[in-house]
RNA sequence: GGGGGAUUAGCUCAGUUGGCUAGAGCGUUUGACUGGCAGUCAAGAGGUCGCAGGUUCGAUUCCUGUAUCCUCCA
């Protein structure tokens, strides 16, 4: 079977067991402040088992894109070497929110296995939870009963809470899970070896293909554990695995989910793929890690992540140069390799996951650029690297770590180039350094986050700031400190809130919670998944207070001007610049509006002007806010609304539109009710972010307003002061021209000057002992001058000794020119001499043997430090 | 968010006890050679040494702040 029917039966076979069908959430998580990435397929249903939202649907299926490069689930540093890790990965998982539970589960589990995929039973093992004495939890009989009915006793193992009981963090929902396994060695090796002792023994060719977890406990902080109301199953079973004991190969990379685009790199790089996993196989290592980080950062850029220097875009960033290095170091290419394979890569994956396809020049261009960068940066390394000093043939550990601190370069690059130059490097000192570094920088981070105080049930959280700027009757439902820097913060849930959570680039909104006559300030509003969270410096004396809470109003108001000029300016740019300009970001609060946007090169003063004029236009016509609080994503589409690629939609969506022939977009955030009331907008800025992506920055409102009469404000000095000419620009370039000229009039000036000084000065030369003397005091105050002149003099004159004195600025200064030949024939030198000269002008001067020049205070010595010459060199 | 580094000609970069008329290669302009292209030779143009302060007789060089980029860590 084609890993494409594979992954569709697995979808068929559920939707015919009354499963909703879901598409995968992005795999750039944008809604849990814990999690940078999708990292297992139950991510996007985390607030149905935390019970703070309801489902629609009790029973759903999908594949989802995960990536397990950060925080708890780091796989990076295994990718390649080994058949099965991976960065990116897809889940395939069915899901009951409080439905069916320990029995469909597993005869579902079983029946898709053996009865559709026709996997051999005789190879198939499962695992139970043994129970764990410390948490009080018994063994999974309940699992054990049901899993009798199909395989024989003999094959149901048990296994620890290290193996069998799921966790989806250091909190949350939990519970013990089911294992299936299977064993795909051949069949001499099944004889000699029983597949039952290998199970989780890490054997690359037994393994756990599909996990059933029976989510029925919540972990809280201190480490209990609580029953659920609702028991809900979880399950996530891995598609490239999957393909691997459905194609008879014994590596996921076998599979034709990864050979075609190892065929690629063979050919690219002339290197046989060998399907060798020797620790010296290093191409082949190479091949996998290349192909593996293909899918992790391809899938990434798709959903909207671009790579950077912090947060999700550093892991991006971290797994794409992992993969220039092995192509690198391994595969001798020192060109940009990844971003060919793209377009295959489209392809390959056009019907699950269209999004790379309908993006493939943006993800080309991004991946290009940042492979470019850093075969740069290996570059610059490599120089770096010859300059170091090496001991005893050992490079410090310091220096290692430095090349990679600072001058991005890996270790594992400087040790294999010092290797090649018979050079050692000195692990642990780098090992040292590097421990040392992160401390500093874990101290820096600390944050740490204490249990949720629940103070009353809620079903949700309402939230009422899109017709409400108050509450009066808001309860506090829960509360949580957070520590940051050995600071206490605290995090309040209300029943019902007027503030809206930074979500969609608008910011959060500040204000006042009244908790009967305490006033606590609200510094900021934020969302974890569907949770408003408060975030403010104090906790209330009486939490049980019926609340009134109070939007700050201005703030609130201005951020809104600039969140519905970001929706006129998104559809003016489409306007002006075509169908291809798509958010790619945003952020606006009550100062100023900011817009990245998809657009392949700078936007000429002209279009901005026409941007602006649309943009303007719009709002002289008032046009009324439509808002669709609650519409059928299918209805929105058909109306015409714009969906962004990487944001995840729900079954009903809020649409905002500023006239249905002109802006519809898909939208949470909070907006004006006319267009009028935004009054005017300005673009202030228009510039680069990344390659492919262009960022505007405008003001509106008051803003402008200021602005505008700030930059008139100039212009009107200036006029002033021009005595309010008709032509100002004019004026302006005549002086421009007027004052070259002078320029060039004084330069004149000058050589005449110097030319009818140089000829006076050639004739007070002294012969002393061979050498052409001449000291004098010029009357010029510029040193470049005299430099100059001296140059002039010591060439015309030859086997000269200058020495020149002058006052500029009010201060002495010296200078000594001696021609090159007699620096070494008469052993002078103008350095030493001028250290001499210039005590007589209580200063201090140096140079090279044959320029020098000194400074000083005292301005009478100039004279003694001239006649001083004749005895420095009698 | 914290640490390290960089910023010098159109581009890529040199430039250490603070004083060298701030350089190289590529590119560019002009001229010569050649039937044309390519090329060779010669000459020239091009620099507020990121920005703002400070220390010093003197700062591209040292110090502080700031901007931008690179890089590591969270």
């Amino acid at each position: 079977m084609k890993s494409k029917d594979i992954r569709q039966a697995f979808l068929d076979f559920f939707e015919s067991k009354g499963h909703k069908i879901v598409p995968s959430s992005p795999i750039v998580n944008k809604d849990d402040p814990t999690l940078m990435f999708t990292n297992a397929g139950m991510n996007q249903f985390k607030d149905f088992f935390l019970g703070n939202r309801v489902p629609e649907f009790r029973r759903a299926a999908d594949t989802q894109k995960c990536l397990r490069a950060s925080g708890k689930h780091n796989d990076l540093e295994d990718v390649g070497v080994d058949s099965y890790h991976h960065t990116m990965f897809e889940m395939l998982g069915n899901w009951s929110f409080g439905d069916y539970f320990k029995k469909e589960a597993i005869d579902w589990a079983w029946e898709l296995l053996t009865e559709v995929y026709q996997l051999p039973k005789d190879r198939l093992y499962v695992s139970v939870f043994e129970g764990d004495e410390k948490e009080g939890l018994n063994p999974d009989e309940e699992a054990v009963s049901y899993w009798k009915n199909h395989v024989p006793q003999d094959r149901i193992l048990y296994f620890d809470k290290k193996d069998n009981f799921w966790e989806m963090g250091d909190t949350g929902p939990c519970g013990p899970c089911s294992e299936i396994h299977i064993d795909i060695r051949p069949d001499e090796l099944r004889k000699e070896v029983d597949g039952a002792s290998l199970v989780n023994m890490d054997d690359p060719l037994v393994i756990e293909i599909w996990n059933l977890v029976f989510i029925q406990f919540n972990r809280k902080a201190d480490k209990s554990l609580e029953s659920l109301p609702e028991k809900h199953v979880d399950t996530g079973m891995g598609f490239e695995r999957l393909c691997m004991a459905m194609q008879g190969v014994t590596s996921n990379y076998d599979t034709d989910v990864f050979t075609p685009f190892i065929q690629f790199l063979e050919k690219e790089s002339g290197v046989k793929y060998t399907f060798s996993y020797d620790k010296e196989a290093k191409s082949d290592m190479a091949m996998r890690v290349v192909v593996d980080h293909l899918r992790a950062v391809s899938f990434a850029i798709a959903d909207g992540l671009l790579p950077s220097n912090n947060g999700a875009g550093y892991v991006i960033r971290r797994i794409l140069r992992r993969a220039v290095r092995y192509y690198y170091s391994f595969l001798d290419v020192q060109e940009p390799m990844i971003y060919k394979m793209l377009p295959l890569f489209a392809e390959a994956f056009q019907e699950v996951f269209p999004e790379v396809k309908e993006q493939l020049e943006h993800v080309r261009k991004t991946v290009l650029a940042e492979e470019k960068q850093f075969l740069r940066t290996l570059s610059k390394g490599l120089k770096r690297f010859d300059k170091l000093e090496v001991k005893d043939g050992v490079i410090s550990g310091k220096d290692a770590f430095t090349l990679f601190d600072t001058y991005g370069f890996p270790i594992d690059l400087t040790r294999l180039i010092a290797s090649e130059k018979g050079y050692n490097v000195d692990e642990a000192g780098y090992e040292a350094e590097r421990e040392r570094v992160r401390k500093i920088a874990q101290e820096d981070a600390e944050k740490s986050f204490g249990d949720w105080h629940s103070l009353m049930e809620a079903d949700g959280v309402e939230f009422i700031g899109y017709d409400s700027l108050y509450s009066d009757d808001s309860r506090l439902v829960k509360y949580r400190t957070v520590e940051v820097k050995k600071k206490n913060q605290y995090q309040i849930v209300l029943d019902k809130t007027p503030f809206y959570a930074e979500s969609g680039g608008q910011v959060g909104d500040k204000g006042l919670l009244w908790f009967d006559d305490e006033k606590i300030a609200v510094i900021n509003t934020q969302k974890e998944n569907d949770l408003i969270i408060h975030y403010v410096n104090k906790l209330p004396e009486n939490k049980k207070a019926f609340i009134r809470a109070e939007v700050n109003e201005t703030r609130r108001s201005l951020t809104e001007n600039n969140h519905s000029a970001t929706h006129l300016l998104h559809a003016a740019l489409r306007q002006v610049l075509g169908n291809h300009v798509q958010q790619r970001g945003s952020y606006l609060d009550d100062q100023y509006l900011r817009f990245d946007f998809s657009h392949h090169s700078g936007m000429s003063s002209d279009e901005i002007l026409q941007v602006e004029k649309i943009v303007n236009e719009r709002i002289r016509e008032n046009i009324p806010l439509q808002e669709s609080r609650s519409i059928a994503i299918a209805d929105a589409q058909e109306a015409g609304a714009m969906m962004l690629f990487g944001e995840k939609y729900g079954e009903t969506v809020r649409m905002i539109t500023f006239n249905s022939d002109y802006s519809i977009e898909l939208c949470g955030g909070t907006h004006v009710p006319f267009t009028g009331k935004i009054g005017y907008f300005k673009i202030r800025s228009e510039g680069s972010v990344a390659s492919g992506i262009r960022r505007i920055e405008a003001i509106t409102a008051n803003k402008a307003e200021e602005y505008l009469n700030k930059e008139l404000g100039t212009l009107n000095e200036v006029r002033g002061l021009f005595k309010n000419p008709k032509d100002l620009v004019g004026v302006v370039n005549k002086l421009q021209d007027e004052n070259k000229a002078l320029q060039k009039e004084i330069e004149k000036l000058l050589a005449a000057q110097a030319g009818a000084l140089k000829g006076d000065l050639k004739s007070k030369f002294e012969n002393i002992n061979g050498v052409n003397v001449l000291t004098a005091r010029l009357p010029l105050n510029d040193s470049n001058a005299i430099k100059t002149l001296g140059y002039e003099l010591e060439k015309e004159v030859g086997d000269s000794l200058i020495v020149f004195g002058a006052e500029i600025k009010g201060k002495p200064q010296l200078m000594v020119i001696i021609s090159k030949e007699l620096t070494t024939s008469k052993d002078l030198h103008a350095g030493n001499m001028i250290r001499e000269l210039a005590k007589e002008i209580k200063g201090g001067g140096g140079g090279q043997p044959f320029f020098a020049t000194a400074g000083g205070k005292d301005v009478s010595g100039l004279e003694k430090a001239l006649s001083k010459v004749h005895s420095l060199i009698a």
